[in-house]
DNA sequence: ATATTAGTTTTTTTT
DNA sequence: AAACTAATAT
């Protein structure tokens, strides 16, 4: 095994083989490299059968990848390896001992959209108004108990005495007793049914824990409580596990990701090892230092000493738009200045979204190639989420979620009031809502003419599940299209629309034709249904075509690209207001800026726009103060000789955030002159020149009164005039 | 049962 | 601005 290419702490951390390792991997420091090289250690070196060791990453894309690097190692020996997300390979082990738990393996998983017309539905026969309370609320609150491994009998405990949690309580039992009745699972479930049958079969968990002799976690930082435990009992065995990660990339506490995971590996894991990586081979001196100093800003992080041996590349280029649209042409504007070869050297990055819609516009009307990456998904498009309606119940008859959504599509004349009857009946008869039609005719509040529409969609579902095992994904589809008449409908109906429909359900068609290509192995639909719902944002993502790419901050987690634009750099956005209360929520927003930062290998763009639009309103939102954050001298020099940063400031409006506070000392900010009665962009005046040092002895309503060493008290607009807030 | 309309809500991030 | 929901008309 050719060790050489890695340097000697990297090496280092290959060689521990046995025992717990943590590995804290600064950003660009090459753990990729050494988790691909430790597997291909294990195999050729240790004799490790593939069969033996589970390598977890964040995304299918990542597992896919590592498991290419792998194989052009040690030469594609890497049969029965199991490299994955914690979900997929949950879901591996759910297929074989589902019934541990009291399932049928052919279980449904129901992605966010089925979860909320679950929570909406208990809500609704609960009597609980979704006006006062919001149903994704609900969900997120059941999904973060979830996370913790709190059962809805724990939750009730936990919170019996508190009249708040009434009805959470109330909809949490109902909801999950719902999800069982559909034999169907939440993406918190592929994990907690996970654990739970490991901890009611020791035969179960001793033959896992005896098969993964060697287990590997990347980005343990954004695992959660319940991941964690399950990689407890996993590893309990040979007690081989290594977790990968890097605590200043901990970005999804919103999923229940506890950054504690990684600050506590050692209690947790006995006699563990730790090794830092902290040289970082991605990026030039100026983006890392530009990323290093928005990162010290967090107080409550361990710090750690990232460096590169690069030098200091192209200084950060900055833009103030004046709207988003003017952005977008900036950011189009220097890809056509920079490019060299192909667009995919570039990529977008943005805090939401909603900001790609005006990216794709301006990109198309330029025709610009790209690729967006997650947002408005292929999948949650209605055709598609039909066509998968049907096959979901086609695969899992129970699953009543799928059946209400496909009941009337093509509208068939079964309406709301014939459903809400079939409804009762099936609730009074313990049944599911498919079992029901089967007794359809004893349903005597039903007319005569439902009850024969009831049947006919009966023996549509029956006759393309007969010989159901014999066919795979594809033959079903195309009976599911031949007998509901899907497409011949839209043929019908015949708007631009529904043309665009019929598109989308093709496109599903040849997705549907390259799994059956790529999956030889396990075309069923059963399995497609897994691999498309289990899908990343990322996961999607074509390195062959060529395009511009647009993505979240978030999806852009462990990718790199030679030149980022970082957008929409504003308080409110980004951070997110949502996210800027509390300390606690700020600092995950400035880990994500790092993440951004430290995306780019060579180039870094940093924009933002002085107004936005919201909810079709024009909003204006002030500098990010993670842009403050990045000292001067980092970014480029514009014609006028002034660096980017001193315009910064004078552009900046009043109202500044936090940092004007009572007692702060000040300065003048030195070469930065403001003349008496100059206007600047917000339509202000200011009042003085300021020089030297002082205090800020009172803020209120944007304007400072700062004691100034010599010269006196003078009362001055925040924000508008160059300070620098020192200590 | 379904089409039309008026009123309301949405955007934080995702396996 | 667009997408969803509830009420009303057909």
């Amino acid at each position: 095994m050719d060790l050489s290419k890695l340097n000697v702490v990297q090496r280092e951390a290959v060689e521990i083989t046995d025992g717990p390792l943590l590995v804290l991997a600064g950003a660009g420091s090459g753990k990729t490299r050494v988790l691909t090289h430790k597997i291909a250690y294990l195999i050729e070196e240790k004799d490790i059968f593939p069969s033996n060791i589970l390598a977890i990453t964040f995304t299918n894309k990542a597992a896919e990848e590592m498991k290419n690097r792998i194989e052009k190692l040690i030469g594609g020996k890497s049969v029965g390896l199991w490299m994955g997300t914690f979900h997929s390979m949950c879901l591996r082990i759910l297929r074989r001992n589902a019934n541990v738990i009291d399932y049928n393996s052919d279980f449904t998983i129901y992605d966010v959209a089925d979860q909320n017309t679950v929570v909406k539905k208990a809500m609704k026969e609960l009597n609980i108004d979704t006006k006062h309370l919001n149903p994704k609320h609900v969900r997120n609150i059941i999904s973060m108990a979830k996370n913790e491994m709190i059962s809805p009998e724990k939750f009730e405990n936990l919170h019996k005495d508190d009249f708040k949690y009434f009805n959470y309580i109330k909809i949490y039992k109902k909801y999950q007793k719902t999800l069982k009745n559909n034999n169907s699972m939440d993406f918190d479930d592929l994990i907690n049914n996970t654990i739970a049958i490991l901890q009611k079969n020791s035969d179960v968990l001793s033959f896992y824990q005896r098969k993964f002799k060697y287990i590997l976690i990347d980005e343990y930082q954004d695992t959660n409580y319940s991941q964690y435990l399950l990689a407890l009992l996993l590893s309990g065995g040979y007690n081989n596990i290594c977790a990968v990660g890097d605590s200043d990339q901990s970005i999804y506490k919103f999923r229940g990701a506890d950054i504690r995971n990684i600050y506590e590996f050692e209690k947790d894991y006995e006699n563990a090892r730790i090794i830092k990586l902290e040289q970082n081979y991605r990026s030039t001196q100026t983006i890392l230092d530009a990323a290093n100093n928005v990162i010290k800003n967090n107080r409550s992080r361990k710090p750690k000493n990232l460096w590169t041996a690069k030098d200091s590349g192209e200084k950060i280029k900055y833009y103030n738009a004046y709207s988003e649209k003017e952005e977008a042409k900036y950011v189009l504007r220097e890809i056509e200045r920079y490019r060299e070869k192909t667009y995919n050297e570039f990529a977008i990055l943005y805090r939401t979204n909603a900001q790609s819609r005006v990216f794709e516009d301006v990109f198309l009307q330029n025709n610009i190639p790209y690729q967006m990456i997650g947002g408005l998904k292929f999948y949650e498009r209605m055709e598609i989420k039909d066509i998968l309606a049907y096959l979901k119940l086609i695969q899992n008859p129970v699953d009543n979620v799928s059946f209400e959504r496909v009941i009337n599509v093509p509208k068939r004349g079964i309406g709301k009031r014939s459903v809400e009857k079939l409804n009762e009946f099936a609730n009074s008869r313990g049944l599911s809502l498919y079992e029901s039609l089967l007794e359809i005719e004893d349903i005597s509040t039903l007319s005569a003419k439902a009850i024969k529409l009831f049947i006919e969609f009966r023996e549509i579902i029956r006759s393309i599940r007969s010989n159901l095992d014999t066919l795979n994904v594809l033959d079903v589809f195309d009976k599911v299209i031949e007998k509901t008449g899907y497409i011949s409908d839209l043929i019908l109906k015949d708007t631009i629309q529904d043309t665009t429909r019929i598109e989308n359900v093709k496109e599903l068609k040849s997705g549907i034709i390259d799994f059956v290509k790529s999956n030889e192995d396990d075309a069923s639909l059963s399995n497609y249904l897994a691999v498309t719902t289990l899908q990343a944002g990322v996961d999607s993502m074509n390195d062959d075509s060529d395009g511009v790419l647009m993505l979240t901050l978030h999806s852009a987690k462990g990718l790199e690209f030679p030149n980022v634009f970082l957008v929409g750099m504003e308080e409110n956005l980004f951070p997110s207001y949502m996210s800027s209360q509390t300390e606690e929520d700020l600092e995950e927003e400035r880990r994500l800026c790092y993440v951004g930062i430290t995306r780019a290998e060579e180039r870094l763009f940093i924009s933002h726009s002085s107004s936005r639009m919201l909810f079709g309103k024009t909003n204006r939102n002030q500098i990010s103060r993670f842009i403050d954050e990045i000292p001067e001298n980092l970014f480029d020099i514009d014609n006028s000789g002034n660096t980017h940063k001193t315009k910064i400031n004078n552009y900046n409006n009043y109202n500044s955030y936090n940092a004007y506070k009572k007692n702060k000392s000040v300065k003048s900010s030195g070469d930065t002159k403001i003349d008496e009665g100059s206007k600047y962009s917000a339509g202000m005046k200011v009042k003085h020149k300021i020089f030297g040092n002082g205090t800020v002895i009172d803020s209120e309503k944007g304007v400072l009164t700062i004691a100034f060493e010599g010269k006196g008290i003078k009362k001055l607009m925040a924000g508008i005039v160059p300070i620098e807030i020192v200590g």
